[in-house]
DNA sequence: ACATCGATCTACT
DNA sequence: GTAGATCGATGTA
């Protein structure tokens, strides 16, 4: 299955309620087009960040980091985190305000020789399970922050794969809020970061 | 200016 | 399970 073959989400798909876009994203595929060639990965796991939500990185209003996320759905925020890591989301809601899903592990399908590369690692299900992984093995940083998915070299696209049982679980790595009921994930999928 | 800390990952015990 | 890596963004002074 090649990029070409599908059709990249609407804006409009990034227009539904953050938390709705973060469970219904999943299977869907992360398309970025390289010098080095295409990589895609089915996307296996998700979290909603929402204006009022106390653990998003907008709640408190513009930064210049999280610019991003106040522009128009549909495009990329990838940010840098902890020195050495970056983390990708798609951006939600009308322009100006702040929301959200962090991609936070996809199943790798094409360009996998590239990414174990990129990964150091050849086991498959260590390529990209994770948001910093995932980034690494999709060579993601701050030259894809604020990409057009809707059409560019990083894309979020509909092959029509239709997603069995999906999990609801709280999120990963937070101290706000880490009760909310805000990831979701393939049930039984070996490429979520955690069960 | 300075101190804190993070939407993480790896290696080691 | 826990520690260490590593640094930009952010908040406080």
């Amino acid at each position: 299955m090649s990029c070409t073959d599908c059709r990249p989400l609407p804006r409009e798909f990034y227009l539904q309620d953050t938390v709705r876009a973060a469970r219904s994203i999943l299977g869907k595929v992360l398309v970025h087009r390289t010098e080095d060639g295409v990589l895609s990965g089915r996307i296996v796991e998700a979290e909603a960040y929402t204006s009022n939500d106390p653990s998003c990185h907008a709640c408190k209003g513009m930064t210049k980091r999280n610019a991003p996320m106040f522009g128009p759905p549909g495009h990329a925020y990838v940010y840098f985190t902890y020195g050495m890591y970056h983390c990708f989301n798609a951006v939600t809601a009308p322009e100006g305000v702040g929301e959200a899903v962090l991609i936070r592990a996809v199943e790798p399908l094409e360009g996998i020789d590239l990414m174990i590369r990129n990964r150091g690692t050849d086991v498959l299900t260590n390529l990209a399970s994770g948001p910093g992984k995932l980034c690494m093995a999709f060579g993601l940083g701050r030259e894809q922050n604020t990409l057009d998915l809707t059409g560019s070299d990083l894309m979020i696209v509909d092959d029509g794969f239709v997603p069995g049982e999906i999990v609801t679980s709280t999120r990963i790595g937070i101290r706000l809020a880490a009760d909310y009921p805000w990831r979701f994930y393939l049930r039984g999928n070996p490429h979520v970061s955690r069960k």
